[in-house]
DNA sequence: GGGTAACTGGAGTCATTTACTCCAGTTACC
DNA sequence: GGTAACTGGAGTAAATGACTCCAGTTACCC
């Protein structure tokens, strides 16, 4: 299991300690961007360094995207946390979704890495599970508070964060807030007692939407438009 | 543009046009399990033949796409204007997403294609525009009797049905049913007045969740597990 | 039942993409 | 100022994908 662990044997030199700041900073907006499935090279070049300095720093992706993603999952976990010691529990919950969909709505890579994408998973996985019991505790409080309808259960909430953030995802350039809207609407499902609804934000144009369904691709091919 | 259109010249050959429908049967499966971007060699495995002949009857991929998923497009608006013909206006828009849900759930082709994926786009956006004046109907009608909520917009649906088929195809083969709570959940945002929620279906365990959210795989890359 | 035009299969070509390495040259640091 | 650490990017190898070519088979008209 002592197989050079790299980092940690000795200090890297200035020069080599400076690019790897280079490659991860680099690798964040393009991780960010076009999300995990971009070759290395765009990387480099993103990072101003030649390819062979990103595979002798980071030699597969998994590492690139642990280093990256470890601390952006945890912080999730840190928000339901934060959510639960709101006073009110319905507005604690509420604020979680909409902090944990900002952000995933803005980062595509953090979305592929929060839905299972195949880099990092074990890792990656036992990272998520630390969202669970914070993210259990705001549910039940907001239950109990009688605001949220009690046949909801733990598992929900990530099925509604990925459908939200899947079309938060492709608007994001043409109207970074339509996911907004959709939120309420789901969150108007969520109550408990819901008498009227309550109103809506960012009312889309049907071509708005035709552009963010398809860019948000569920799961269809990239064909390339070079004329 | 009198460029040889094959088709329509001359009757094909027995043994040509039992091909050609041999190719399109298959195709619709293959479509239908794996979507559009797959390669023509798969389709003439399936098929049973070899690839020179699907490339003969279709010479591209948008003229197989066209062919195969006009009608279901249309079915679409079909069903749109049968839910306007129902008694009760709220269960006919009800009907129409469910009849509409479970048509894209198991049809990940067909699903690439409303989404507007990038085969025989402009003829497919003249067929899609076809179902939208049938739906404003339904809309304007439920609004009308009070049912659904008055700020929701034609443009709305197409959203809604992306968001939760995005789910039910990723879910489709370990919880074919799981994207009808979550229809559930939005229709209950979705009516104007809604005291009480309504009950849910399929109350979903976390580990079969977790697969369809991976499986739904919002625009992550596949990256085969070959061992 | 035989001649011929239509049709077939799949091996093969060419182009593109991706993952990863090699090494001649540069740079930090004792 | 010597040397070990580090760098860039051209270069290799393998996989994939789109499409064609042609020797052989088959339907169909007489």
């Amino acid at each position: 299991m002592t197989t050079k662990t790299s980092a940690s044997d000795r200090p890297l030199r200035a020069d080599a300690e400076r690019n790897r700041e280079k490659i991860l900073t680099a690798a964040a907006s393009v991780f960010a961007a076009r999300g995990l499935n971009v070759v290395f090279d765009d990387i480099a070049a993103a990072a101003d360094v030649g390819v062979a300095t990103v595979y002798r720093r980071f030699p597969d992706k998994d590492s690139l995207v642990w280093a990256l993603f470890e601390n952006a999952v945890d912080e999730i976990a840190e928000l339901a946390r934060r959510a639960n010691d709101m006073a009110n529990s319905w507005e604690g919950f509420v604020w979680f979704l909409e902090q944990a969909l900002g952000r995933l709505c803005v980062n595509k890579g953090l979305r592929e890495v929060i839905m299972g994408a195949p880099y990092a998973e074990e890792r990656m996985t036992a990272a998520k599970t630390r969202i669970v019991p914070a993210m259990m505790a705001l549910i039940e409080r907001a239950q109990a508070d009688g605001y949220l309808r009690a046949d909801v259960v733990e598992a929900d909430i990530p099925v509604l964060e990925m459908m939200i953030s899947s079309l938060g995802g492709g608007a994001n350039e043409v109207a970074p807030d339509l996911w907004r809207r959709y939120l309420r609407i789901m969150l108007d499902g969520l109550m408990n007692e819901r008498p009227a609804p309550s109103v809506l934000p960012s009312c889309p144009s049907e071509t708005v939407v035709l552009e963010a369904i398809r860019a948000s691709r569920c799961g269809s091919p990239d064909r390339v438009v070079e004329p």
